[in-house]
DNA sequence: AACTATTTATAAGA
DNA sequence: TTCTTATAAATAGTT
């Protein structure tokens, strides 16, 4: 009987973690797990939100939906009327922010299936030649295999570059690339802005953002609307 | 081969639900979901945080640790020291937060084992005389085990009791009572004041509360600092 | 409000 | 930090 790799995920009491790197690493993961559950939640309901959370070094985090200055100024004013061409401008964002929520989660799909095939492959070569065969020739696929495999990049890649056009329409994407790396697809690099509101916790001022976070980890990403 | 009861969870796409009776009840699954991890969070890191939530028909919720006011005032002056006498109190209420939500953490556990014992007992029970031993009289069970369960479930009333006392000298809590139902004991009728923030979208008023999601639905409660 | 079969989140480990 | 894995926890569909 082989040996686990790991214990699996255990069962922790919701009491302060002491340890201060357990304290961090739970932090990071959670607060992103929170934000996404937000942004799931917006998007299924088609409501408006709103969260502010401070690290263990107070660190201020926020994600908006639509936007900071919206969620606040309904708190504010419950019962003012926008004008149309506010009302519009809000719709317009929410609308697009969950289309390009949905486009990221696509791309998410588009990776996760290939990461799959990836691995079917790796692993039936492994046992036959004990190296993956992107480390030798073609062996382990025929020309037409290879063919296939090279034309399915090509539109991967293809497809993100369309799609990182169209997000650029909308907001700031530095840079969004896929890159195989033996045969692990990723989206990466793509804005990290991370909502990590120094600018606001500085100077108070608005931030008028929005936080994606893609279904996997392949491409959780963060895009500031502008 | 028996049929399953149900399909169990569906994968479901993250955009808007159309049927509104759905849409409706995923906000208010996931609404509990959503503050239950942010509890969590607090909890574990000792950390501050706040969210508002509009729902589907636009009535706001709310989350906040330890109050609005500080979240808010944190938001608003970030680099203000407080005095000694704010900042203990913010650390006592924090501190009786967390320790409450354990208290209550503590219940359900204590719940969800004895409801677990209710289960075998019960199918011990059934197989052999096809009806609950509660239904008759002690026949499946010596007296000495019944002299045990009614000695826990007096010990579990009596922990109940003097719980709902700790709580009220802090937080108002209507009723605490564990009601021994069929064997299935529940913890029910605690404050449900579910951060309906009406008063706060209609007058605009602070609400200092807080909201702890314990770990099962079972006991699942939210209580109002006052 | 409850039940489960599933999906999803995440604690540990690397 | 990021990735993997085994397991805990959340929840969609249903009653």
């Amino acid at each position: 009987m082989e040996r686990k790799r790991t214990m699996g995920r255990q069962k922790i009491p919701i009491r302060k973690i002491e340890k201060e790197a357990d304290c961090f690493a739970t932090f990071s993961k959670r607060r992103l797990g929170l934000f996404k559950k937000a942004s799931e939640l917006c998007a299924l309901c088609n409501i408006d939100m709103g969260i502010i959370v401070y690290s263990p070094t107070c660190k201020p985090f926020s994600f908006f939906h639509p936007t900071m200055e919206y969620v606040v100024n309904q708190c504010q004013n419950p019962n003012q009327q926008l004008d149309d061409s506010s009302r519009l401008r809000y719709a317009y964002i929410r609308s697009k922010i969950v289309q390009l929520s949905q486009v990221l989660d696509n791309l998410n799909d588009q990776i996760e299936v290939e990461t799959e095939r990836e691995k079917l492959i790796a692993d039936k070569n492994k046992t036959r030649c004990s190296k993956g065969w992107w480390e030798g020739s073609t062996e382990g696929l025929n020309k037409e295999q290879v063919q296939q495999l090279t034309t399915w990049f090509q539109n991967l890649q293809l497809q993100a570059n369309n799609r990182q056009d169209e997000l650029k329409t909308y907001v700031q994407v530095p840079s969004l690339s896929i890159v195989p790396n033996h045969m692990h697809l990723r989206i990466r690099d793509m804005s990290k802005v991370a909502m990590e509101a120094n600018d606001f916790q500085q100077t108070n001022q608005i931030i008028d953002s929005h936080v994606f976070y893609a279904s996997t980890s392949k491409a959780r990403e963060t895009i500031r609307l502008d």
